[in-house]
DNA sequence: AAATTTGTATACCGATTAGTATAATCGGTG
DNA sequence: CACCGATTATACTAATCGGTATACAAATTT
């Protein structure tokens, strides 16, 4: 893969995190990656085919860096959902955190028949699956509405660190996230 | 009041709501609330100030509506607490319901310093004080924690129904939110 | 009846938007 | 050296943006 498209890539993921993606023309966007329109389209052929590059990549990089984390860490399937949100609260403390793309996008995207939400939707299900997955394989009974709940947990603490960074909300979410899975095995 | 100003403002909320705030245009305003861009700037010098009322006036019909339901409905504080994700389903499922601003704006505005975005932060802050405050009354130990917990469920839903109307979210967030209270009651 | 307020209609401004056309320039490779 | 694909530089288009200026119509007040 070229180094321009990749340097594109990054460039625009972080500026649609710290200025918003309607407010980030692609002016910006060539002009701090270091190059120039004509290359930029010359990768993605629209501004809306470069937003949905950005989101496939950004959720790529978070489910495999979670999966990774879980298989290598942990051995045993109950143990994988307790630290779930071990690695969550780590993904999200980190400094370079830039944002979870498909929370950000479906509010900047409402329209339900739009590509960007149709993918943010998308993403936000298949996160919830693979904590289902999880569940599933840890013995829980009502794998539908823990996995659920920890992804309204997940989208929370996302939200709120967003709103403001170093809050105590992924602390709080890991908690309840504990308490919700050891009621739903020990039952 | 003029009727024409409480005119622009319904619009205006339900536009933002439906296309997005930044993808609204003062023109599109206009001419679906069935005015001129003259009356519009009469009563709002800007539509960041336009935007900013939006979000002052629904964040207060949904505390004041909030704050009704509790204590006309309920007389124990504990009872309080334990209802408050009753009417908060009630709220969120309602056919009318035009989404929470500050969780919409929040993410639209994402620069720290933006008006918009400062407003959102102090209201989703003033929320969840009001629970904290609930909480309080009724001898809960942890407030700060649980108060914290109940607003990351609850934007996790308003969130998850934002991206799918219909879900079964909040009906989760709910079975969550009296698992994490019973928890923090009986300890 | 005159004056004032309230709203409409329309045209305009400068800035910005996504996207394109054209020509020049670069680092290799034959 | 000549060629070639990749990249740059710059100028441009057509549309849209927030906001303003001007003129006019209607209704209310004094």
């Amino acid at each position: 893969m070229s180094v321009l498209r990749e340097k594109i890539l990054s460039t625009a993921s972080e500026l649609f995190q710290t200025q918003g993606i309607n407010s980030t023309g692609v002016d910006t966007i060539v002009a701090t990656a270091g190059t120039t329109k004509m290359t930029l389209y010359k990768y993605f052929s629209s501004k809306e085919l470069l937003i949905l590059e950005v989101l496939k990549e950004g959720h790529q990089d978070f489910q495999t860096w979670l999966n990774d984390k879980l298989s290598t860490n942990t051995k045993h399937p109950a143990e994988k959902l307790q630290k779930l949100f071990d690695y969550i609260e780590e993904w999200i403390t980190a400094p370079d955190f830039n944002g979870i793309g498909f929370i950000k996008a479906s509010a900047e995207f409402p329209k339900e028949d739009n590509p960007v939400h149709k993918l943010s939707t998308e993403q936000s299900l298949q996160f919830r699956e693979y904590i289902k997955q999880l569940a599933n394989e840890a013995n829980i009974q009502d794998t539908d509405g823990l996995s659920l709940q920890l992804s309204l947990l997940f989208k929370g603490a996302v939200q709120a660190e967003h709103m403001q960074r170093g809050s105590d909300a992924v602390k709080y979410a890991k908690i309840a996230a504990k308490i919700l899975i050891d009621g739903s095995l020990t039952r």
